[in-house]
DNA sequence: AATAAATTTGCACCCTGTGTAAGAATCCCG
DNA sequence: CGGGATTCTTACACAGGGTGCAAATTTATT
């Protein structure tokens, strides 16, 4: 085998099984979740299922929890992801808007309505997904943070993640109860006027 | 013993052995907790340190979670007695706040500070605890309901619970980093008129 | 091919949480 | 007061999540 091909191959197979098996248990996993709900899903049901110990599923995933929750897409990364793709010279929360309608109109609707089942037939993991929206919060935060390094806005900024990420989860929300009538991206619209509506007449 | 004496008393010794061993738990836990973080003390712990069967702790409580939750006074429970006591005509929002203030100044200040650091000695305690704040922002979202009842008004009555709840949390987070510099009615008052102003003039 | 490094696995173990049934305490009513 | 009905407490057994450890297997390096 050549070893002046680039440095793509980092550990070659090592690296590329490590990937493979990830994603095997993901899979796997994915398909017991949505079958028998989470709950009733036990380690050792999905270990048998991708071809491995239960033991070896530790190596990949701290909990049963993270299984999952590695399948949601992390929001907070998405919404950096759109951050960065942002032109300089909004404020910080007109920015996030515009980030925020990107990131919107790029989501698989389907997807979405399907997960939401399948997070709602745990209460922990509804919990779990819960406190993840404030993780997300943080990331947020964090990038926001790199753009706008001025420490006279970091009360702002954390306001600012605050609230974009709120307004994503219950626009989020009421996609779901909507059972997807609305796009998310008008449904994320709305929301968004409200608030600004009830916040400028405060009476 | 006269069975005349009102209808406190319910069912006699059943009724406050009860509410006695419930509290008891709650001591011998929040002690253990204190001294040696929530991971490493555990329900056999709390059960001897209480007097009684680990078996029993499950008739008083549905998990070691709720145990150290139950000791975290509901903060949604606060709010809507915080709302409750508001007189009509002002809009939601408007009425949250004062309800908010009133709260802010009641809250033994010594106390939130410890609770914030055992709460920060385990990662699920973590996640329960973020968890928690959208169930209190639930909490709260119907008892507005209760009072503001018009349909048309559901998603702003949403809006309204999570921006109170989510300034309650990012005041008592500022409030915990500060150390209690300042009052956390003071620091809800920055927050709020921060969020204000961002809004009023996006740009 | 031989050695080093990383992966996988089995095993033993602790902890949380639940079902069950027996025993103890409390209540209620004649 | 006594005795049957309720409710509480407990022991026991067991499923499932999670961790430490060390042996066995696989991949990398030279």
């Amino acid at each position: 085998m050549e070893k002046a091909g680039g440095e793509a191959v980092r550990q070659g197979l090592r690296e590329r099984k490590r990937r493979e098996t990830h994603l095997r248990i993901q899979n796997a996993a994915r398909a017991l979740f949505v079958a028998r709900g989470y709950a009733r899903t036990t380690l050792e049901d999905i270990a048998d299922a991708a071809n491995l110990s239960r033991r070896t599923l530790f190596h990949y995933f701290r909990s049963k929890d993270d299984i999952l929750m590695s399948m949601a897409g992390g929001m907070g990364e998405a919404l950096v992801q759109g951050l960065d793709a942002q032109p300089p010279g909004k404020s910080p929360l007109a920015t996030m808007m515009e980030a925020m309608k990107d990131i919107a109109e790029a989501q698989p609707h389907e997807e979405l309505l399907i997960f939401d089942k399948v997070m709602r037939s745990s209460e922990a993991v509804l919990a779990r997904k819960r406190a993840n929206y404030i993780l997300s919060e943080e990331v947020l935060f964090e990038a926001m943070q790199r753009r706008w390094p001025e420490p006279a806005m970091r009360e702002e900024l954390r306001l600012a993640a605050n609230m974009v990420v709120s307004v994503v989860r219950l626009s989020l929300e009421q996609f779901n109860r909507e059972e997807g009538k609305r796009s998310l991206a008008d449904v994320m619209n709305d929301e968004f006027s409200l608030m600004r509506g009830m916040l400028l007449h405060i009476r």
